[in-house]
DNA sequence: TAAACTTTGTAAAGATTATTAACAAATTTA
DNA sequence: TAAATTTGTTAATAATCTTTACAAAGTTTA
């Protein structure tokens, strides 16, 4: 007979009051799980070190470190280094955490090219591999043949084999859902729409995979390892062909609703009305600062000027038109105010909304120092709403090193389930 | 003799890989501070129940739950409420939080008048209290006396004293810094700059103390139990005298770098230029739909037509005026369709930043449904960047029950220690 | 009406994991 | 060479959860 009980709402439910881990019932096995995994979290940022250490680091006993260590060692987590320096008794034995027990690999679908990075536990890169696209071989089917390719091309490259790869993270130029792995719509690539290329992935190379917008995996990978290291709220914006925002909250990246969060190449523009928004026509602000806008407003100046070496010039693009900047061109250093003014202003607005500690500039046109040092200036007429401007010190390796940072966040939650 | 080590860094660090809970050394004993948590947790949500209905909530063992239940109701947190209905087998004990172990205090300063609530810990308001300021009393000294008065007026009502509230929570019109309970600047109250609220609240009351900002804690209640519940990601805009946002991310808010998240009031407004920012005079947006902007258009209006009672038309509040737009007035149609223009602009910038799943409308002038209205369908127009647009369902309450749901949050913390 | 069945709750025994205490091992220092 | 230091393991103890057994108190059925 049944009880009488109706919904059965069990610990997972979750108020929202984070309070404890407290998520599900805890058994004392439970006690080892976390244990260990905090050890190996420990072991990974001092590297080579004692198991002494890790009783010092992690405030556990003795017995308990070792029992864990041996637990780790069982699932090849850990690797032994033998007898350590002594420091005035019995030496150590060393140990470290196993950074070739597996792979992860990070990918960037661009517009032209095809870009793949492996690297090992330890988050250090140990293979490269990259590609023009051929008109054809921008279709899904064939993207993905591409990266099994490429996959197995690394692999070899860093004698290892496919199967060690234990987790992919590929960017793509467009909104993704991040939960079923679907890219929703790419205009940059021949108008990829709702492509559920996780699956599609999946099945042809047998990896677990991640698919992410590339905006926002540079911005996890300024956060891992470059100008928004340490900063856990953050906009990192992408100026290049395309504008958009990757939007970095709370130590973790900001999604959405409906998985746009960032694309503010449509948002408004002072002086612009605004128009209905649509999927398919680029936005305000990206005709305003993107690529191809700066490189108009270049034209447009220049037109307005008698140049001997008008034709040459109106047909640079918009990085080298920053560099005249430097070298003090005037035509030049109005663009720069332009862009950086429209720049400035969508981050005042961003920011009144999200305050974030810095704002990190990136995307090939976004980089260059010179809008960087304009932009702050120009926020720094206001009394708030002025975050730091940081220009990306990772450039264009900043979305592979958010996808590897990805990946091994993911493989670190299954080395130990 | 000391080490070699220099840093230790303790299990704390953290990456930014959540995984399991792992965020201290687990010894056996946490094992019951958990599950005693989650199971006062499934207790509070299912009133009354029996053990063995915990039993079969938690997924523990009965021996367990009995546990954990005795040693709740040695800190005084469960009642037994004696034998309940049987259902073919010996009758249940019949068990309760027991909601009236202590009491919370919300608090909302407003710029005329100060509101109180004493809640019990079931979040069930037991006494209400408020008073109007005299021009002296806005001092921040001065309205700590009318807090403690409050306090212990509602205590007595309720029965109870002050020595049961376990925790407080204030709400101020301005900037608030709420990890030192600072209030940086509220306009609205004389001026009030750099006070630190929560340290005399504390002293004069010995009760520990919160201080937020007013809208984010209507977003609060909000979610807790109005428009929003349910909804882990959206904006709460508040329009009134002031016009600003509270931002509820992940089941949590978001205050930004500087306390300053939410603040749209100096957001830009489609056809004006931009100016500098500075925190004494009000901005762009709220010059525009706010309170006072809303009356200004509908007199700009006013004035170019001839109607016979225009002085007294004139001296229409915001909300009448919308309350005549429901009844079909030409002229305050047009006021509603300049307000909804202008906040929906504004609410698609947003919306292309975060993506919220909902927008709440809250405050004075923004609750109103022709408003709400009108901005939906504005938004319609869109094929991205159009939430969801609802009014508040708790009106002026959102602030005060928003502060109740924090203090219940921060005392339930504190239960079990 | 009594026996059988259900449901609730507790008590005792067994399992897992942690800690402390004692000790063995290997090296430096006096 | 002996003492001190540092590292690491083994054995005993403590805390918690689970399973098993059972007692208590009702309802259902013959």
């Amino acid at each position: 007979m049944m009880t009488r009980q109706t919904t059965f709402m069990r610990f997972q439910s979750s108020t929202s009051v984070p309070s404890l881990p407290g998520a599900q019932p805890s058994r004392p096995s439970h006690l080892r799980q976390v244990n260990a995994r905090g050890l190996l979290r420990l072991l990974r940022e001092h590297s080579p070190c004692s198991k002494a250490d890790l009783v010092r680091f992690s405030g556990l006993s003795a017995p308990t470190v070792s029992s864990a260590v041996a637990y780790l060692e069982s699932l090849n987590l850990v690797e032994n280094l033998g007898d350590g320096e002594s420091s005035g008794g019995r030496p150590p034995e060393m140990i470290r955490f196993h950074a070739n027990r597996g792979y992860v690999a990070g990918v960037d679908i661009g517009g032209t090219r095809l870009r793949m990075v492996l690297a090992d536990l330890n988050g250090q890169i140990v293979a490269q591999w990259a590609t023009q696209f051929t008109e054809r071989q921008r279709t899904p089917k064939a993207v993905c043949t591409l990266i099994h390719d490429g996959l197995k091309t690394m692999c070899q490259d860093a004698s290892t084999s496919v199967k060690k790869v234990l987790d992919m993270t590929v960017g793509a130029p467009g909104v993704t859902n991040v939960d079923s792995g679907v890219v929703l719509s790419a205009p940059n690539l021949r108008d990829w729409n709702k492509v559920p290329l996780r699956t599609m992935l999946e099945r042809e190379t047998g990896i677990a995979t991640t698919v992410e917008n590339d905006t926002n995996l540079a911005a996890v990978g300024e956060h891992w390892r470059g100008s928004a290291s340490g900063v856990e709220d953050f906009l990192f914006i992408a100026l290049g062909t395309g504008v958009g925002a990757g939007i970095f909250l709370r130590g973790r990246l900001h999604h959405g609703a409906n998985w746009s969060a960032g694309e503010i190449g449509y948002a408004s523009v002072s002086g612009q009305a605004r128009q209905a928004l649509e999927v398919r026509s680029p936005g305000q602000m990206e005709r305003s600062i993107g690529g191809l806008g700066i490189e108009a407003e270049w034209r447009r100046l220049l037109a307005r000027e008698r140049c001997p070496n008008a034709t040459e010039l109106a047909k640079l693009r918009a990085t080298e038109i920053f560099d005249l900047a430097v070298d003090g061109g005037r035509l030049a250093l109005q663009v720069v105010q332009y862009a950086a003014q429209i720049l400035a202003d969508c981050i005042v607005d961003m920011s009144l909304t999200l305050d974030p500690e810095v704002v990190i500039l990136g995307g090939g046109v976004g980089s260059h120092p010179e809008l960087c040092r304009s932009t702050e200036k120009l926020l720094a007429r206001n009394e708030f709403a002025k975050p730091q401007v940081r220009s990306s010190s990772l450039g264009t390796q900043a979305q592979l090193q958010g996808a590897i940072s990805l990946s091994l966040a993911a493989s670190e939650a299954r080395l130990l389930d």
